[in-house]
RNA sequence: CGGGGCGUAGCGUAGUCCGGUUAUCGCGCCUGCUUUGGGAGCAGGAGGUCGCAAGUUCGAAUCUUGCCGCCCCGACCA
């Protein structure tokens, strides 16, 4: 494609609005346009990286036997109501105006809606079914450009068995297919134990790159490789040990003090002496959470133990307890405790009193809160210790590229999808939902591979192989040289950006093709062309080299091939 | 949804507190000439509902009110 006449307008300045660097840089080199908040069009550029990951997709989940739909994204909302997912999903999902219609946030349930009409027997099974299609979620913030959008491509896929090896198989399946995926892409990436959330079903696994610029916090440990979201991570911390007498408990007047560390300060103690209270309202009901010292509550976790708990507003929380967020306590509290695990049987603890300006010392939990339970409830720090071999454990952001479910039945069921077994026995079909975000592989792989110049593309996601630069495009001889090797070139199979301005400065063009960042720069020019020679350079390592002109496709093939 | 910031030409901005000729500057764009190995020079030129609406005023980019949009932090989130 001749630069001249095409439409990648490059940006110099960094746009007002853009702050992750993927961003950034894809509003620089053109290869998007934001139309609204989290509304993004693909301009040329964008586009082509677009269809090189979806056909990298496609060629991978052809190859686990996955089948091509394309599915509508205006769907009657009568069939989300068979899941009650139009009341799940709430004001994340759009709804048309004029008509009973929504724009689809996911597809489980057209699928499901497919699969009861047409798998009815076991023979028909196992089928994984996929697309490659945008998604709409009325995201309340979107962010970082498209990495979280209202409007997104995503490639899901569904699998459809009849027992629950079977999901396991077509789960592997799709774990082994996605590590190609990425692989391919380029990506650094790994995999995170990860909770399912509203999804439903009993195992799910994340795709995970790290990045400053993530949403996720997981856990890794770098000697292992386990790695968790910190929604469901786990980790080895000193166990704390009761003191061999308990105290009496004692009030102790403590104004103005509020926070952990406050306390601390004021008594002179350890955080470990503390027990920090958070009360949370599930359904009008409060429960009473007790963290040690400082360490906060996962609410993920806590949502398996009591359902919809949302954290009490202050004016709930000083009408149940007598006392505002600072001085609460888990002694002579009404209603359910759940203490964290790390808590377990200690004595001598200090606490809220459930009175302004007053903590209470002396607590033994098992002698003075007898309706006391624990949980695992913690979120994990970094530098505690891997469960599985005690190394330490790092925390970190990370952007979210793909999710698998195993769903089980949950839509089967309240969709009514079922077969027929071989004893002519009815049973709902066993599902599993996959997910990638087409958009996001992008956003990574260019939040993993840029410098201060610009983009770094590898030949695989490169919208172009080569960036040829026609230096002085008013000189025959430059011309002449330059439209030969763009033609040779394209003639060889590879895919050509020829920068053939001609009114352009040569620094203007480098800078131009530094960022843009296709793999390879040859750069054409007045004075080594009376050599017959050109320059190659190689984006990432910037390294240059001089070549023959007629020995360039070779040395092209050594460098491709590497 | 809570907190903070912002909205002036395609992009980046000055001016706004303290109202007053023709709204600033850089980049980009157009024309001509020169220039062509790391974001050129000279000369000339085009481009603006100052986010929208109402109000105050002799006079509003500037003050007031309402609305809209965008960004960031938090909450939320497959």
């Amino acid at each position: 494609m001749k630069l001249s006449k095409s439409f990648i307008p490059t940006l110099k300045e960094v746009p007002n609005d853009a702050v992750v660097t993927s961003h950034v840089l894809m509003l620089r080199t053109g290869m998007i346009r934001m139309l609204s908040a989290g509304i993004y069009s693909f301009l040329p550029l964008g586009y082509k990286v677009v269809k090189k990951v979806c056909e990298i997709i496609r060629e991978e989940m052809d190859a686990i036997g996955g089948q091509e739909f394309h599915l509508p994204a205006l769907n009657p909302k009568e069939i989300w109501e068979e899941t009650n997912r139009v009341e799940a999903f709430g004001d994340t999902m759009f709804h048309v105006k004029n008509r009973e219609y929504i724009l689809a946030p996911t597809h489980e349930e057209i699928m499901t809606y497919h699969a009861r009409r047409v798998l009815a027997s076991y023979k028909d099974m196992p089928q994984t079914w996929y697309q490659i299609q945008t998604k709409f979620r009325n995201e309340p913030r979107p962010r970082s450009g498209i990495i979280r959008g209202r409007q997104f491509l995503m490639k899901d896929s569904y699998s459809f068995d009849t027992s629950s090896e079977g999901l396991d198989a077509s789960y592997k399946l799709h774990d082994s297919a996605y590590r190609k995926i990425f692989e391919r892409c380029g990506l650094k990436f790994f995999v995170v134990g990860a909770s399912s959330g509203a999804m439903g079903g009993s195992g799910s696994e994340e795709f995970m790159v790290k990045s400053s610029a993530g949403e996720d916090t997981v856990a890794y440990c770098e000697s292992c490789g386990y790695a968790g979201n910190v929604e469901v991570a786990v980790s080895k911390v000193e166990p704390l040990i009761r003191k061999e007498s308990s105290k009496e408990i004692y009030e102790i007047h403590t104004p103005n003090v509020k926070s952990i560390d406050e306390l601390c300060a004021f008594l002179n103690i350890d955080e470990t002496q503390c027990a920090k209270s958070r009360v949370y309202i599930s359904d009008n009901t409060p429960v009473l959470v007790l963290m040690l010292g400082n360490e906060e509550v996962n609410e993920t976790k806590l949502e398996k133990l009591v359902a919809n708990a949302r954290p009490g507003h202050p004016e709930e929380l000083s009408e149940l307890t007598g006392a505002d967020a600072g001085s609460i306590g888990p002694v002579g509290f009404k209603g359910r405790i759940i203490a964290d695990e790390r808590l377990r049987n200690l004595n001598n603890m200090f606490s809220g009193a459930n009175k302004n300006d007053y903590h209470i010392g002396g607590i033994d939990l098992t002698r003075d809160v007898t309706n006391i339970e624990y949980a695992d409830l913690r979120i994990i720090k970094a530098g505690e210790g891997c469960t599985r071999c005690n190394s330490k454990l790092d925390v970190f952001p990370a952007i979210e590229l793909g999710h698998i479910f195993k769903l089980g039945t949950k839509y089967s069921e309240s969709m009514g999808a079922l077969f027929l077994d071989e004893n002519g026995k009815s049973h709902p079909i066993i599902m599993g939902s996959y997910g990638i975000g087409v958009e996001r592989v992008i956003a990574c792989y260019i939040e993993q591979n840029n410098d201060e110049k610009g983009i770094v593309w590898d030949k695989t996601l490169a919208p172009f192989h080569i960036h040829l630069i026609g230096l002085n495009m008013k000189k025959e001889e430059v011309i002449t040289a330059s439209e030969n090797l763009y033609t040779s070139l394209q003639s060889e199979g590879y895919l050509v950006l020829f920068d053939d301005r001609k009114d352009a400065q040569a620094g203007f063009k480098f800078n131009d093709a530094d960022l843009l960042g296709m793999p390879i720069q040859i750069i054409v020019g007045e004075k080594k062309l009376k050599e017959n020679k050109v320059e190659l350079k190689i984006r990432k390592s910037g390294e240059r080299f001089e070549v023959e002109i007629d020995q360039i496709n070779e040395t092209l093939k050594n460098i491709f091939n590497q």
